[in-house]
DNA sequence: ATTTTTATTGAGACTCTATATCATTATTTT
DNA sequence: AAAATAATGATATAGAGTCTCAATAAAAAT
């Protein structure tokens, strides 16, 4: 349901012995804000650009409670460093990406929750998810690049 | 085949115009020498400890080159930096990992091949490889954590 | 073989991501 | 309202990875 990660964060945090505070509600709406993927630095530059005061130390301590929690997923490390979308409300998804111009395409296979399946029986495992990420090169980019 | 990893990188190294130093046969070799996971640091490590003296720019440098060729996957970031495997000579696999312990085990399932060929016909990609990573409770950390 | 061209190396500086520290402040509990 | 304790922000720190550049070495040209 839209609007609800909050709740679910609330619920989160509260099973955690953890807080609800002004900050962690700022960064929650940011990231819930818009659809494209994100890192963390962006993320407090966004927020200080709308006159809201999170730190960066508290920007990134809250990011990782939002990963904890199920929230937020991280995607890929690019140009060194993380990237993050925000996952609740949307079906799983995995990222088929380009080499050449880097263009991220989302898309949903079949296939996917039959491994999940498999896995959690043959390893007795309790499987809370997966990241699937293909790459290649792109109709426009084939050819470029050796 | 074993031990073709060094003809395929002089390979490569020659259709870039890059050239094949000791420096870098020392890195291939480090590299083919183990099995398991490692990271760039650990690498540089290794080759010190062999009495090799290649700089750590040079293994990074290497590094890159070696993933570019192909001989070398990055496998996932933990603990805030990139581990590698070496995957020449090695069956495509992937990786479920346990939140609690850590622990990776290497696994092969059937459905990939055909969601690989799915989006290159879908999107007109030509796809060159994959990862994929599934996490969750190994049956020893089920209960754990909440 | 020698010379020329040019990629590579190593040392260290540097950038950037992310985390740790800690005094102060704010939330929650009692 | 007071006590307990988690969170915050500012800053320091750690660590990964890249960049610079003079010196060197590999490959190509002669």
């Amino acid at each position: 349901m839209a609007g609800d990660e909050e709740q679910v964060f609330r619920n989160f945090l509260a099973r955690k012995g953890r807080r609800w505070t002004p900050e962690r509600k700022a960064v929650l709406r940011e990231v819930f804000a818009h659809h494209d993927h994100f890192d963390a630095e962006e993320l407090h530059r966004r927020l200080r650009a709308r006159g809201l005061t999170v730190s960066r130390a508290s920007v990134y301590r809250t990011l990782g409670l939002l990963v904890e929690s199920g929230l937020v997923a991280e995607v890929f490390v690019e140009d060194g460093h993380m990237h993050y979308e925000h996952v609740y409300g949307h079906e799983q998804h995995s990222h088929l990406r380009c080499l050449g111009c880097r263009r991220v395409i989302e898309f949903r296979d079949e296939a996917l929750p039959g491994v999940e399946a498999r896995l959690a029986a043959a390893h007795h495992f309790q499987v809370t998810g997966h990241k699937l990420e293909v790459y290649g090169w792109c109709a426009a980019c084939q050819g470029k690049e050796g």
